[in-house]
This record gives C-alpha cells, sequence and structure tokens, in this order.
RNA sequence: CGGGGUGUAGCGCAGUUUGGCAGCGCACCUGCUUUGGGAGCAGGGGGUCGGAGGUUCAAAUCCUCUCGCCCCGACCA
C-alpha cells in the first residue's frame, strides 16, 4: 500500500479520503472538470470517449429489444408538466424555467426537461389512434437539467446526460413484461457485461418510486466505500399519464381504451460508478469493453535506438489497431516510469512496453491494470493473447465486484445491530419490513439508511419488521445511498 | 435553505496575529544531458491576493458590505 502511495503523488487516498480521491481521479484522469456554472462540470474528451462506448452498448440492446430513437424538444410549457399531479408535485423543487425569449417575456414559462413524460405523452396522445398503433417503443439520447441544491461530478450534475425510454401498450400486462425486459435483458445485462458492475435488482417502495409511476424497478450498485448507487430505474407507469394526457386507443372490440405505459432511464452517473468501484489508490481502473483506450503502447527510448523502437511501435499499433482501441505514447520529455503511472491513473486495461531488448527477442511486454501482472509474449502470439488479456480483465473486474458485493450484504433481525452495521461497516443490510412509511421514515431518519429496493426472490419464512416487529413482514435491502 | 469552514499563479499552499518590494513546491516554456516504474542542471513566463467600498504616507494583511466554493444537515438519478 505504502508503494502504491508513493506512486500516485497526484490524488488524495482513496482508503483515508475516498470524496477526495473520487473528485481527484476525474480530474486528473480528464474525465471531466468544473466550469464556472455553477454545479455543470464539462465531460473532456477521455471522458465522453468512455460515455460513448457506455452508449454504444447500452443502445444496440435497447434496439436488439425492438425500440427506435428519437428527439423530442428541450422546452415542457408549464401546463403540460402540471398535468400530472404527482408527476408535477415531484419535480417542481428542481425545475428550471425560461421565463424570456430575447427580451419578450413568454406568455408561458418553459421547463427544461427534469424527464421527458409530460411532452412525449403530449405527442402520443396525437399519435395514437387505434390498437393497430401500439406497442410504441421509442427511446431518446438526451441532456436533462435538474436545479440540485448539493452536486458531486457525474454522480449528481446540474445538467446530465442520459437515455430516456417511453413505450406504450395495449395491457397492463404487457406494459409489466416491458418493464422487466428493459430491467433484466437491457440495463442488468448491459451494467454487468459491459460495465462489470454486479447489481441487486428489485422494485422500490412507494417513498422511492418515480413520481408518476405505478411501480418502480432499479438496479442497486455497491460502491467501494460501502455506499450503495441507483445505476438505473425502469417504471411501470400504468395508466396515471395515459388519463392525465388522455392518451386512448379504439381496440379489436370496439372499445374506446386507455394505454399502459412504461419510462426508463441510465445516466452519465454510470461513469461515476465505474470509478467509485473499480478504483483503486492508483486511480481509475476501466472495464475493457468500454475504456476509450484498451492498449496503451509506450516505447522505450534510448537515442541510439529511438528510430527503430518508434517504428517497431508503430507498426504493432498498426497490428492491434484493427481489433483494439490502441494508442502510442511517443511524448518527449516524459520517463517511462513517469507514463505508466499516468496510463495506470487513467484507467486502460493494459499496457505494452516495447524497447530495444524486447526487439532483440521479438517480443513485447504486457502490463495488465487489474493485477499489475507483467509478461513478455511473443510478437506472433500478440494478437491472440491482447485478446484474451483484454476478456480476462473484463471478467476478473466483475468477480471481484461480485465478491465484494456478496461480502457486504449481512443479515439481521436486531436494530440496534443494524444501527451498528450501517455506521461501522455500511454495505447492504437484508432485513424484514413491514411495509409502513413510518417505519421507513423513522429508519431513515435515525440512521440515514433507506429501502433500496425489494427483491424479487421473496424467502418463504416470512420475518419480523426490524422497527416495530410486526409481522408477516417483507424482505428488504437496507443501505446508504448517494 | 440552516450550522461550520475556506478563498493568494493551472494545482497544492506559506505570508494575515504585529500593515512596509507578492513568495514556495508541483505544473508550464526554452536549451543541454537523460529515458526499462514519476530524471538532472541552467534559464524563463505566468498574479487586478474572490469582488466592491472604506481607514492609512502605505492594505493580501485592519474595517464594512458582497460573491463563490467545500463539509455537515434538509432535498435528490
Amino acid at each position: 500500500m505504502e508503494k502504491d502511495v508513493e506512486f500516485v503523488k497526484e490524488i488524495a487516498s482513496k482508503e483515508k479520503n475516498f470524496p477526495q480521491w473520487y473528485v481527484d481521479v476525474v480530474r486528473k484522469a480528464e474525465l471531466a472538470d468544473y466550469t464556472t456554472i455553477k454545479g455543470c462540470m464539462v465531460i473532456r474528451p477521455y471522458g465522453y470517449g468512455l460515455w460513448e462506448n457506455m452508449q454504444a452498448g447500452l443502445d444496440r440492446r435497447i434496439k436488439e429489444t425492438g425500440h427506435k430513437n428519437a428527439y423530442f424538444p428541450l422546452f415542457i410549457p408549464e401546463s403540460l408538466l402540471k398535468k400530472e399531479a404527482e408527476h408535477v408535485e415531484g419535480f417542481a423543487p428542481e425545475v428550471a424555467w425560461v421565463t424570456h425569449g430575447g427580451s419578450q417575456k413568454l406568455e408561458e414559462r418553459l421547463a427544461i426537461r427534469p424527464t421527458s413524460e409530460a411532452v412525449i405523452c403530449s405527442l402520443y396522445s396525437k399519435w395514437i389512434k387505434s390498437w393497430r398503433d401500439l406497442p410504441i417503443l421509442i427511446n431518446q439520447w438526451v441532456n436533462i437539467v435538474r436545479w440540485e441544491k448539493v452536486t458531486r461530478l457525474f454522480l449528481r450534475t446540474t445538467e446530465f446526460l442520459w437515455q430516456e425510454g417511453h413505450t406504450v401498450h395495449k395491457s397492463e400486462q404487457e406494459a409489466e413484461e416491458e418493464t422487466l425486459k428493459i430491467l433484466n435483458q437491457v440495463y442488468r445485462d448491459y451494467i454487468e457485461k459491459d460495465l462489470a458492475i454486479p447489481v441487486i435488482i428489485g422494485r422500490k417502495t412507494e417513498k422511492e418510486k418515480f413520481a408518476g409511476a405505478l411501480h418502480t424497478y432499479t438496479l442497486e450498485a455497491l460502491m467501494s466505500d460501502g455506499k450503495m448507487l441507483q445505476a438505473g430505474t425502469s417504471h411501470n407507469l400504468g395508466q396515471n399519464f395515459a388519463k392525465a394526457f388522455n392518451i386512448k386507443y379504439l381496440d379489436e372490440d370496439q372499445q374506446e381504451k386507455y394505454v399502459w405505459q412504461t419510462s426508463w432511464g441510465t445516466t452519465t452517473r454510470l461513469v461515476g460508478a465505474l470509478v467509485m468501484l473499480h478504483g483503486d489508490e492508483r486511480g481509475l481502473k476501466l472495464p475493457p469493453k468500454v475504456a476509450p483506450v484498451q492498449v496503451i503502447i509506450v516505447p522505450i527510448m534510448f537515442d541510439k535506438t529511438k528510430k527503430e523502437v518508434l517504428e517497431k511501435a508503430e507498426s504493432i499499433r498498426a497490428i492491434l489497431k484493427k481489433n483494439f482501441r490502441v494508442e502510442i505514447d511517443t511524448r518527449d520529455g516524459y520517463t517511462p516510469g513517469w507514463k505508466f503511472n499516468e496510463w495506470e491513473m487513467r484507467g486502460v486495461p493494459l499496457r505494452l512496453e516495447i524497447g530495444p531488448k524486447d526487439m532483440a527477442q521479438g517480443q513485447v511486454m504486457l502490463a495488465r491494470r487489474d493485477t499489475g501482472e507483467k509478461t513478455a509474449v511473443k510478437e506472433e502470439k500478440l494478437v491472440e493473447i491482447v485478446k484474451e488479456l483484454l476478456d480476462n480483465i473484463q471478467e476478473n473486474l466483475f468477480t471481484r465486484a461480485k465478491k465484494f458485493l456478496e461480502e457486504n450484504i449481512r443479515e439481521t433481525s436486531d436494530y440496534n445491530e443494524f444501527k451498528k452495521i450501517i455506521e461501522k461497516k455500511r454495505g447492504l443490510i437484508k432485513t424484514y419490513w413491514c411495509g409502513s412509511k413510518d417505519c421507513e421514515d423513522k429508519i431513515k431518519e435515525e440512521t440515514k439508511a433507506s429501502i433500496r429496493c425489494i427483491p424479487f426472490e421473496q424467502e418463504e419464512a416470512s420475518g419480523k419488521c426490524i422497527y416495530c416487529g410486526k409481522e408477516p413482514s417483507t424482505l428488504v435491502y437496507f443501505a446508504r445511498a448517494y
């Protein structure tokens, strides 16, 4: 550990000062930076490259499940936003309003979208006439503005990027199936396979659900400081919006009926999750599937052999380029050691070193970011080995994270022990809850822990509520959350 | 929006108590020597000391007002 700290002078210790470590890593790795606008960050090329790779993996899955992308306006007239009562109430405190066009005061204020249900529903009501128009499966990749009081890079910013899916169905069952399909086949698959982040899935309590939804499903990820982060949500909106926006269709049986809807989203917050879950004392550790640079070539340049080594490095890059995202660091004036640390801090999964010694033996050195392990590889085997190593790193990150998650799920039925765990160890607590908002609120008040989700797998034996002791109670996960 | 803290070069800070040439480390630029786990030497550039007003021969330093940021609460993806 001491050795690690020595290598990374620019970032705070993860163990000693996690919040500072997080900010340092995000900024020094050049993922993002602060701007002069309060709560708004700039996503720098390296961070945006990461986001683009993340988008690609999720967008593919969204399309594979039959959805299409579209674009709806940034502005939402106040009257539209107000149509669904619970929805407005939920979002009103954090809406940014446009009141003027040029110097002219607007007749009606325009909200900058805090989410797009309202504007999309207003159009769905125009587009949907017949059962033949259904289902509608639309997604959009856009920016969102929510006037949060406290912001943190990626985790909570005034403006952020996300995708939001909005679907319309004939029946309650079909909407429910869609909500769960997104949760499992799209989000869970993406987050676990591409981002190597294991998740706990389940339903949100009434208190925690989306404003205006019938119910909300969630994917929750455990960060390495023991706090949970909501990684994505999928809402079954029921007919709340259909009724508020008058979205009806004429069914096969010639009856006019309200539609059933869903909406679901994931955000740039997931970038923060990657940093917080996989990172270590040396900085970022990116999963190969989304890393902007998968292999960084560091040529070892001595005066006499510089030319040959650079040529060799260039030819290796040309070969690897066909299958991998690869870059070469030819900067003068930085020692190899400096570059090693730099690229490790930026989370590149594999480093390839090539110098005169290697050239003489027809080999290169490969160093893994996740384990630090260094091996010599013959040139003929390079492509094969790089592929193998990248797959292995991806898997290893997930396995480690999964183990960490499992080790930090603790069961208790004793409230005092519950408090101790939350205070000292954090992580998740698996326990029972009677279903009353009162108990939920009290626990939050006394321990800062909230119910992250009600898992789908309910064990047969029912337990007593951790707070009031009432039976029967539901199995839930509690944790402190971001 | 309540309680606390803090603003001095891109970053991290000293200087403020007791007013007297605006400094240090890192980063940056130039040159030479270097380069297999954060190189060395020499030279150089960069500041309306968060902002406004006041006291004074003289203000980073004292006074008044104001703004930003951070932490803890309340709110949240």
